[in-house]
DNA sequence: TCGATATATCAATTAATCATGAAATATGGA
DNA sequence: TCCATATTTCATGATTAATTGATATATCGA
């Protein structure tokens, strides 16, 4: 993960259609969600949510798959991880103090 | 943290010296950095890093403290993990099996 | 092969964001 | 009080992003 990438990750999260969208899919995990599934629960117009599901796709945040006439959209868990742990890097200059706890909360959350 | 919060932060983050602050923000930790550092670290004209540093205090991203003539910035790590957890919500509907070794690789990460 | 369904692409308009010059505010020291 | 330093605020022009109508592509079933 370089800056780059981090940034496209970033800019795909800060607009709430695809916000929206991304949240969706890290719960739905590997059962995924089609695109017009995606766009009917979010009541977003097909070919909006097709241009926000392109961003996340070039941000490497999202795959899609065909099924049939439908397209799935799924997380990339790997993705994210990659993104998190750009942004902690070297955290608190290596001293795990302020991050541990930060890490702890996360994990009850899931 | 609402879906409001959550896009001004991730909006904050995508942007190439927004960014790079955030991260040097996150490894000084306790003892932060000044707003006039940031700007020469990063070779950034100093308007254009204050209204930078203000986006990022707009998303709750960052504290700031005066100290004499300078201006201290400090990464919130409480803000931080809210966003982080709600990014991964109910993640693959509550089973943690995708989300338990993200987690554990971001510890090490650390 | 034809029609229906599902999704993507294109071009254009509108809206939001960014960096900048100029000026203002706040602090500390002589 | 006056000057220098550190930072913020304001107005503006330039770039970039978002949505949309129209159209194209792909798949399925009759």
């Amino acid at each position: 993960m370089d800056i780059k990438e981090a940034l496209a990750a970033f800019a795909a999260l800060s607009q709430q259609t695809r916000l929206e969208v991304f949240r969706r899919l890290i719960k739905a995990g590997e059962e995924g969600i089609s695109a017009g599934e995606l766009g009917s629960q979010l009541d977003v117009r097909q070919n909006t949510m097709s241009a926000n599901l392109t961003v996340l796709l070039n941000a490497g945040l999202v795959r899609n798959e065909r099924n049939g006439r439908s397209i799935r959209y799924f997380a990339d868990f790997e993705a994210l991880r990659g993104l998190l742990s750009f942004l902690m890097e070297d955290c608190c200059g290596g001293s795990t103090e302020r991050c541990q706890p930060l890490i702890e909360e996360l994990v009850c959350a899931c």
